[in-house]
Formats: C-alpha cells, sequence, structure tokens
DNA sequence: TCATCTATGTGAAAGCCTTCACAAAATAGG
DNA sequence: CCTATTTTGTGAAGGCTTTCACATAGATGA
C-alpha cells in the first residue's frame, strides 16, 4: 500500500480512472460469485462495456497485480482495488435534508452494502426534527457544526434545496469535514482542500433528452 | 436550429459539452433571477466553477450567440441552450421499481420543473400494484411491453434492483423506447440506438472515500 | 465621429486520456 | 524440456478536450 501511495505523488492519478475502479471492483463481485479464481482483463472489460487495454492501463498505475498468461486473482485483486478506494472500512455519514430523496437514502441498501453508514440526520423543519429515520433521531441542523465537530462522521449527503445548500455546506466546512455528496443543483463554493461530488440527477435526463432529439446514435455513420 | 442540426451532424459534440450545456442553461436561470438582460462567458463560468474560454468554446459549436463587448442575452441563450438540449417541452417518463428511491423519484420537484413528468409507475411487487403514488396507479411490470408499445412515453426510469434489471431493459427495448436512465448498479446491455445513463451514488461516496483516503488535495505541491 | 474599452469567437498549442502493439512472463500440453 | 499459447504491463502513438491568445466587432462616452 505504501509503496502505492508515494505513487500517487509523482503522479496524479485521472478522476476516470478512480471511477473505473469502483466498476472492476462492482465487476469483481460478479466473478466472484460467478465461482473464478482468475479473471483476464478482456472478461472485466466485457463486463463493464470498457477495452481490455483500459483495465491494465487503469490498473498497472496502482501496481502489477496480474499473472501473465492466467489473469488476475479475483480475491486478491478485489482486495487490492477496496483498499485503494478507502473502502475496506466503514465509513460514518451524515444526511441533511431528511425530504423525499434524504429519507430515501436513509434506506438505501448499497450504501450500507459498501460500507457507507448513515449515522446522523440533520433538518431544519421543526415537524421532522426528533422524528425517527430507520432508528436515527432528526437533528436539528442549527447544532449541525457542534455535532460533526470531532465527530466520528466523515461525509456528508446533502439532500436540502439549492437556496440553502451554501449555507450547510458552510456550516460542514466550518465543522472540518471535508467530504461531500451533494444532491442540491447548485454549485457548491468550498476550500480547496474539501472535495465535492455533484448528483445531478436531472442533467441525466436533459443529457437522455438531447440524445433523442438529436438522434445522437453510437453506429451512425458520421 | 435546422442550422444546429446539420452542424452535428458534421462534428460529433462531446459528452462534457453536453452536460454543461445543463449546467449553463442552470447558470442563466440564476442570472435572470438576479434581473441581468446579459451575461459575460466570465459570470457564467464564476457561477459554474469552470473557465471562460471553455464556456465560450461550447457554445461556439452550436453558433454565435453573443455580442462583443456585452456578451451573451440571457433570455435568448436560455431558450437556446434549452432548444439544443431538447427542453423546451414535456418528456413523459415511466419509472419501474416503486421502492425507496423510486417513490421518492416520484416527488421530485427537479425533474417536474425541467418538464421531465413521470406518468407511468410499474413494480412486480404484488403489494404495489394497483396502490397509488402522487395521483399514479402503479401496474404490473408483466403488462409493461404492451403498456409502453407506442404510447407517449420516452424514457424510463429503472430502479429495481441490480439482478433483475436486464430484464426490465430487455423489455423497455422490446417496446421500442431508446432513453433509459439507470439506477441499479450494473452495466446494461443495450443496442446501439438506445441511450442509457447511469446514476451510481454508491460510486461517488466511493470517490470521495479515495479522495479522503488519499488525501487528493487540489492544492497540494506536486 | 472617433478613441477606448470590453468581451466574443476561434485557430493553434498544450495537455490529457485512450488505444495500439509488442516484448516479456507465465501457463499448458505433449 | 521445449514449443505453442495466453495474457499482462507498458512505452509510444493517436485522438480528444481544454486552454491560450488575439483578431474582431460591437458598446460606450466624450
Amino acid at each position: 500500500m505504501d509503496e502505492f501511495r508515494e505513487t500517487e505523488l509523482k503522479k496524479r492519478i485521472s478522476e476516470s480512472t478512480i471511477r473505473r475502479l469502483s466498476l472492476y471492483h462492482r465487476a469483481l463481485e460478479i466473478v466472484e460469485d460467478n465461482g473464478s479464481e482468475t479473471v483476464s482483463s478482456k472478461e472485466l472489460a466485457k463486463i463493464e462495456k470498457l477495452t481490455p487495454a483500459q483495465v491494465r492501463k487503469d490498473l498497472s498505475f496502482f501496481g502489477s497485480f496480474g499473472t501473465r498468461g492466467l489473469g488476475y486473482p479475483v480475491k486478491d485483486l478485489k482486495a487490492k482495488i477496496a483498499r485503494i478506494l478507502g473502502i475496506d472500512r466503514v465509513w460514518n455519514i451524515a444526511l441533511v435534508g431528511v425530504g423525499n430523496i434524504g429519507s430515501a437514502l436513509v434506506s438505501y441498501k448499497e450504501f450500507a452494502r459498501q460500507g457507507f453508514k448513515i449515522v446522523k440526520l440533520f433538518d431544519n423543519d421543526q415537524r421532522k426534527i426528533g422524528s425517527n429515520h430507520k432508528g436515527i433521531v432528526v437533528s436539528d441542523i442549527k447544532n449541525i457544526v457542534s455535532e460533526l465537530s470531532g465527530s466520528e462522521i466523515e461525509m456528508v449527503v446533502i439532500c436540502v434545496p439549492g437556496s440553502v445548500a451554501q449555507f450547510v455546506v458552510d456550516d460542514i466546512v466550518k465543522a472540518g469535514l471535508r467530504a461531500i455528496l451533494n444532491f442540491a443543483p447548485v454549485n457548491l463554493k468550498v476550500p480547496d482542500d474539501v472535495f465535492v461530488r455533484n448528483e445531478n440527477m436531472a442533467m441525466e435526463l436533459e443529457y437522455l433528452s438531447y440524445a433523442l432529439v438529436n438522434n445522437h446514435s453510437k453506429n451512425r455513420v458520421k
């Protein structure tokens, strides 16, 4: 692992490579369920609709995990990718905004399955504060800075309306947290050492809309 | 518009450009609310944390919308982008899988606001079939092919477990639909003329996990 | 009307990412 | 043990995207 850390300091690894690591991890779960001991870059590529060269190149940034002529050891590679991604542990997460989307995410099994554990909820609505969602009592957002500061929570999911998202983020930053998953449709301003990922579901539909309207078929003659 | 269609046939426009068009559209709403008549590429870039050159280059693929020395006419540019994206109309959408996420999306205001109208729900769970969500009665997924074929519905949102997503997609394709927003954590196999966008929320948390573990700060000395 | 200023539109350059193609390493089979 | 086969790991090439930098065109003000 330390070898990797050092590599990372020398060469910045692209966002796309990291995102594909998640895909490889997922593909390896499938292969593992099939009972295979090893898997080739070709097979992994097929599962996620990528190219074998891409798979090999991506993995090569982090080390040599395969055996020539044979492929990659499934269990081992999966563990190594989990280690690189930092998902070989549990992450405690707070969620702000217990509306439609927010409360759906509290019960979202895929988060739990990957070790992302929502352990605290915040809202500003008096009717919601004190109510119980899957065993978690909703806290008043007024106390967010003190309740997050120095807590075991390291990530926050934001499901509040766009108009208040920036205020919430300012508090999260004040509390010293550095990772935010944002469902509000606004560009959040944060210091350079804070990471934000945006989940913009309407934008994906807009892309589909564009594709349909422009008949943007993949196998169209150019 | 036809000028644009023709341009499009000559030069394929990148996915990133289209995604940024959505951002520009959103930024223009903000500028419009502020009461400005015109806006510069610099201002648009600031709102979405991009560069002015990027904004101008992206827009230039579709035409010359600005006035030198002045900027872009807000209302007009917003309408033109909406036209390009195909969001100057209502899209009727079916949603399959009325679980946590699915039912949250039925009430998701951002979809409605952008003209994405969920008009039909499907599920395979007998307890859910026939139940009412925001005025829509859940249909039996068995009838999905016949109910979608030739209907006014052109997009489908999939919120079913990964293990059944491919079967659902096969039916959607059979019904002749060509646009799918997929929340299941699997890579769906579709013909080349069908568009799929994947919404993988756990993957975004994995990216944050990676960033934190590798202290991947943006202003770090290389 | 003219000079100054502002901001677009866009070729060209730079940078980044993906794909190619092949040497190297290990397996498998006889 | 040796040959044929498989599949990795990786420089180099190719292709795509972003950024640069400036000519151009219109606005603004005296």
